[in-house]
DNA sequence: TTTTTTAACTTGTATTTACAAGTTGAGTTG
DNA sequence: CAACTCAACTTGTAAATACAAGTTAAAAAA
């Protein structure tokens, strides 16, 4: 039995409202009170919704103040884009998969360290390659356990997003995760991949995603183009 | 006055636990209830603590289990705000002061906006190259507002934590930033700083911490040599 | 009119209590 | 002896309440 906490509802409605437009970004949320009432929730119960949503970036608390909503990144607490010139619109990306997700064995050599539980399911391998404005910025290699994602093999990944999918289709969102940075040469096939120049470095990023299901990490490895673009934090 | 909260103190005195092994890693901290009687306090204000502990990935928390101690990552981390020399083992790094902390005017060109009070006290600017095993790896630039930081200029900084004497001293703490990270190839100087063979990248990152203090941001530029080591983050 | 004070908001911290849910190991049962 | 049950832990969620502290704007005073 799947209980679905107040909170977390809570949360999802305002995630949503939020996403959606119907609080816009620089103005205040409702108070914590009002909240309150809205919802027939205590104090600590909405105050644990906005805390999610301020651990996602989505809103800005100051005290005395109120719950600013902020500019929402695509992808939550991670790593976003931003264009050096002007803030890239979700609209200019693209994604082509180059690799559908299929089965595999997990690779010899792993950067992470795997579960038991992990290396025993096997694990599902997919490639990916985004473009921002008809190039290519973006190419990533992922590797998900075999668990939970009944017949994801089969299901169409163009243009929607790998965690879109995952939280909707099969309840797994992310928790957290870490990663790696590196500033690398790239080889023949990335410097291919990406249209790069000779000479030109690549953003190398290792990253381990956690989710609610236990045992269930999203591992990925990313190399990016920097030259005109910059890969965006906040936290 | 300048009151210290309790979920503060317990989490001060957790982490200096924890970085100093009284706490080993992968072992278990006492138990919420506990903590609550050792520390005499209520299991929501140990809660706010331990989460703030989990935030910074001290910890990882586990329902039925108890709260364990994380092995303290081996990279250095710089995408979590819990501070750039935190993270390593802080014995094994070490820091020149190249410019000491002196006043100047904001440069022309800066890669984030600056709000009408940064602009008009002007800017402390100082540098500082930071080795791990004697290798130099970090090479920073600093700019702060000259707001609140009286006789900073006079201050020893040699093997001190920016963030440690802006605490101890100024009682600013960092809440949060944003930073774009880029690869680049370097150009002749910080080729040299870093004692990079020809040809290799390094890690380029602008980075804004916001403060308790309203109005006073910290602005960083950073390069850092990624050839031994990586940016280590979670979140 | 301008300045100051105050009151009415806001979020932040803290206590107390209760129950739900996951984990573990000791004890019971087959 | 092996498998199961259950009690005694653990953390997770939630309520109701109180006061502290920062912000804002209206009211009062100069």
């Amino acid at each position: 039995m799947e209980q679905v906490h107040q909170y977390r509802k809570l949360y999802e409605v305002l995630r949503k409202h939020i996403t959606t437009g119907v609080y816009k970004e620089g103005s205040l949320l409702p108070s914590e009170n009002e909240l309150c009432a809205t919802y027939s929730m205590t104090r600590p119960t909405v105050r644990h919704a906005l805390d999610s949503l301020v651990k996602e970036g989505m809103i800005l608390k100051q005290q005395g103040k109120g719950s600013i909503v902020r500019k929402a990144p695509q992808n939550i607490g991670i790593l976003s884009f931003s264009g050096t010139a002007s803030a890239i619109g979700v609209r200019y990306l693209q994604t082509d998969i180059l690799q559908k997700p299929e089965i595999r064995t997990w690779p010899e050599v792993f950067p992470f360290e795997l579960s038991k539980l992990e290396r025993e399911s096997g694990c599902i391998y997919m490639e990916r390659l985004r473009f921002v404005d008809e190039i290519p910025v973006f190419y990533d290699v992922n590797h998900l356990p075999n668990i939970y994602l009944t017949r994801i093999t089969s299901r169409s990944f163009e243009n929607k997003s790998l965690f879109e999918i995952l939280r909707k289709h099969y309840q797994i969102e992310i928790l957290g995760g870490e990663q790696k940075l590196k500033a690398i040469k790239p080889d023949e096939k990335i410097r291919q991949m990406l249209w790069l120049q000779p000479d030109l470095p690549v953003l190398h990023i290792e990253r381990k995603l956690t989710t609610n299901k236990a045992g269930f990490n999203i591992y990925s490895t990313i190399y990016f183009n920097s030259e005109k673009h910059a890969i965006f934090g906040s936290f």
